[in-house]
DNA sequence: TTGTATGCGTTATCAA
DNA sequence: TTGATAACGCATACAA
C-alpha cells in the first residue's frame, strides 16, 4: 500500500497535523520536539512515504507547476526550447509539464484542458497557430500564460518570438544579393503566425528589389520533412524552376535535401538553399546550410520571465516581445549571374525528365 | 473563479451527484432526464467548468496518467522515441507526463519522486543508469513500470532495449572488413547499460578479429556532443592516431564532425566514422554517415505494451524484449589497405602540429 | 430519477 | 508543543 500521513500519525501515535508538519512545514512557527521530530522522519522513510502533489494542490488551490505545449518536440527547434524552459522554470522552483500537440489544434485544446484540469499555476504556450479562440478563454480565466514562437498579431497577450519577418528578409535579400531572382519558398502550415510573419518577410524582400512574385514559387502546406520533400520536387519539375530555395523550417529543409539528392541536384551548384532555423546539425549537413538563427536560449528565457511577472503582477499591462534572428552564411547558396541562370535552367530541364 | 460542480449544481437547483453523473459518469446506471441533463450540460458550458483532476484522482485512486523519464530529450533518439511512445499510449486511452534527468542521476531520482507523487499509474524509464537502488524501490512498491533503452541487466523489470552489443559488433565488423585495425571508440556515460554494453561489442568485434585492445582508444565519457569533441581532438593528436572511430551516440559523432573539420580532416579520406544511433539527418551530414539504427517505433510499441500488460497482470513473470539493431552503411568509411593505413599515419601527423 | 453522506490525503484554523 | 476538525472537488454507496 501506498504510505499516508495517517499511516506515520498510527504507527508513531502522533496525530495527522504533526506529522504533517514535521514533513512538510518549512514555516517553523509550531515549535516540535526534536524528539518528535526524528520520530516521525524516521518511520516516514522507513514507511516509503511520499506526499500526494493531488491532495496538497487540491487543498493549497497551488500545484507549482507549469504547463507547456509545443507543436512537435521531436523538432530540435522545440526540443532545444524546452530544455531551456525547463532550466528556466527550476530556478525558480517550478515543475512543468510538456505535451506535443502534434501541430494539430484539436490535440492543441485537448492538451490545454488536460493541463488547466491538472491545475497548472501558469501556461507557455507555443500554439500550432491558426486558431486562437480557445486561447482567449484562458486569457479570460485568470491562469497566467504566455506565448512563445507561434503568436498572434491580433490576440493581446504576453509573447514572445523571433522577429520572423527580419529573418525572412535576412535570407532573402541574402539570395537576391548573390544573384538569385527565381526564389522559392516552402512553406510551414498555413494561417500560422510563423509562417505569414516569414512569408511576408519573403515577399517584401523581393518586392524592395523589384521582383516580381511568382506565386508558383510560393508552395507547401506543413513544417514537416515530408512536405519539403514533396514540394521540391515539384520545383525541380517546373518549366522554369527556381535557382534558389528559402524553407520555413529546419525540418522542411531536410525533406528539400533528400528530394535534391533523389534528384541528382547538387548543392549549391544547381540549386541555393536556405533555411529559417539553424538546428545543430546544420553546419555538418552536406553542403553545410546557411540558416536563419533563432535565439531560443533567450526566448525561453524572456517566456518564463514575462510568465513569472504575469503570476506576480496580474494586472500588469500585457507585452509582446520580439527578438533579433541572426543569418549564419555557410555554403549552400552560389553566386550566380545571368548567364549561368540561364544555363541552370537548360540543364535542370535535361536532368529531370 | 474556476467553476466546480457545486457552482453548476447551485445554478441548476440539482445536487452535486445528480451533476457529477452527467457530465461525467459514463456507464449510464442512473437514468437522466433529458431535461435535466440538457440543462446541467448547458450551464456547465455556460459557466465554462472543466474537471479537476486533482479531486478525481484523488477520489478515484487512478490518475489514467503515464510518467515517462528520459535522459535527454532534446537528444533526437529520444524525442522520437517519446513521440511513439505519446501516439501509443493515446491509443489506450492514457496520458502522460515527461521528465528530462539531463543525464543527471539526482535530477532523475527527483523527477521519480515528482511522478509517483502525482500518483501516476505506470512508469517509463529511460534511466540515466549508473545506478539502480532507487529503481528497486518502485519495483517493490505497486506501481507498474518498464525499462526503455538504458536497462540494467542485474535487474529484474521489465525492459525493452536494442541488442546492443549486436549493434557494435555490426558496426565495427564492418569497419574491420573495410580494412581498419585501429578503430577508437568514444564512450557515452561510463557504467550505463547502453554504454557498458556498446562497449562489449566493440571490444568482442576487436578481439574475434585478432586484433589487440588499446585502451588509449577507449576515451569519452558523455553522450553530449562536447565530448565527441575534445576526445576526437585529442585522438588526433596521438602518435600513432586511429584511422577509423566509433561513436557511442548521434550527439557525440556531432562533436566529432565538428573536431574534425576545425583539424581540415576529411571524412572518410582521412579518417572513417561510424555511429551507434540514427539520427533523422544522418543521411544529410557530410559525408552521409553510416550509423547503427534502433528500431524506435518498435521500442515505444513494446514499452507500452509491457507496462499494459503489467498493469493487467501484476504479476505475470518479468521479460526483458531485446530488439535487432540494423547497420546502414553510406559513405562515412573508407577502405584501407596497409599501404594507406602508413600513408595515413605519416599524412596525419604532418597536418596535426 | 435524484439526493445525502462519506472519504480520498493534505493543510490551515482554532483549540487545548 | 500537539490535536481535532473542516475544507479542497469529486465519485459512489446507499437512501428516498
Amino acid at each position: 500500500m501506498i504510505t499516508t500521513l495517517k499511516d506515520i500519525a498510527e504507527k508513531t501515535g502522533f496525530s495527522i497535523s504533526t506529522v504533517s508538519r514535521v514533513l512538510h512545514d518549512k514555516s517553523n512557527k509550531s515549535k516540535i520536539s526534536e524528539e518528535t521530530q526524528l520520530k516521525i522522519k524516521q518511520t516516514a522513510k522507513d514507511l516509503g512515504y511520499r506526499i500526494n502533489t493531488l491532495a496538497r494542490g487540491l487543498r493549497l488551490q497551488k500545484t507549482h507547476e507549469i504547463g507547456v505545449i509545443v507543436p512537435d518536440i521531436s523538432n530540435p527547434f522545440f526540443s532545444a526550447m524546452i530544455k531551456n524552459i525547463a532550466t528556466e522554470l527550476r530556478k525558480h522552483g517550478y515543475n512543468f509539464i510538456v505535451y506535443d500537440s502534434d501541430e494539430n489544434i484539436v490535440i492543441e485544446r485537448s492538451a490545454i484542458t488536460s493541463l488547466l484540469g491538472k491545475r497548472v499555476d501558469g501556461l507557455i504556450i507555443a500554439s500550432v497557430g491558426q486558431d486562437f479562440s480557445h486561447l482567449q478563454k484562458i486569457r479570460n480565466s485568470e491562469i497566467p500564460f504566455v506565448m512563445i514562437d507561434r503568436c498572434f498579431d491580433a490576440f493581446d497577450v504576453d509573447s514572445v518570438s523571433v522577429d520572423n519577418v527580419k529573418g525572412s528578409l535576412l535570407a532573402v535579400n541574402y539570395l537576391i544579393k548573390e544573384g538569385h531572382s527565381r526564389i522559392a519558398f516552402i512553406q510551414g502550415l498555413p494561417g500560422t503566425y510563423a509562417n505569414e510573419t516569414r512569408l511576408q518577410g519573403y515577399k517584401s524582400a523581393l518586392l524592395d528589389a523589384g521582383i516580381s512574385i511568382d506565386e508558383r514559387l510560393i508552395v507547401g502546406d506543413d513544417f514537416r520533412s515530408l512536405n519539403g520533400y514533396l514540394e521540391t520536387k515539384l520545383l525541380l519539375k517546373l518549366s522554369n524552376p527556381p535557382t534558389a530555395i528559402f524553407t520555413a523550417g529546419d525540418l522542411i529543409v531536410l525533406g528539400a535535401l533528400e528530394a535534391c539528392r533523389e534528384n541528382n541536384i547538387t548543392i549549391p551548384r544547381d540549386l541555393s538553399l536556405v533555411t529559417f532555423d539553424d538546428p545543430i546539425f546544420a553546419s555538418y549537413l552536406s553542403p553545410a546550410l546557411s540558416a536563419v538563427e533563432q535565439p531560443v536560449t533567450k526566448m525561453a528565457e524572456m517566456a518564463v520571465a514575462l510568465l513569472y511577472r504575469r503570476m506576480k503582477n496580474p494586472n500588469d499591462e500585457r507585452r509582446k516581445v520580439l527578438l533579433e534572428p541572426k543569418l549564419n552564411i555557410r555554403s549552400s547558396v552560389t553566386r550566380i549571374s545571368m548567364l549561368m541562370n540561364i544555363k541552370h535552367i537548360i540543364k535542370t530541364e535535361n536532368t529531370t525528365e
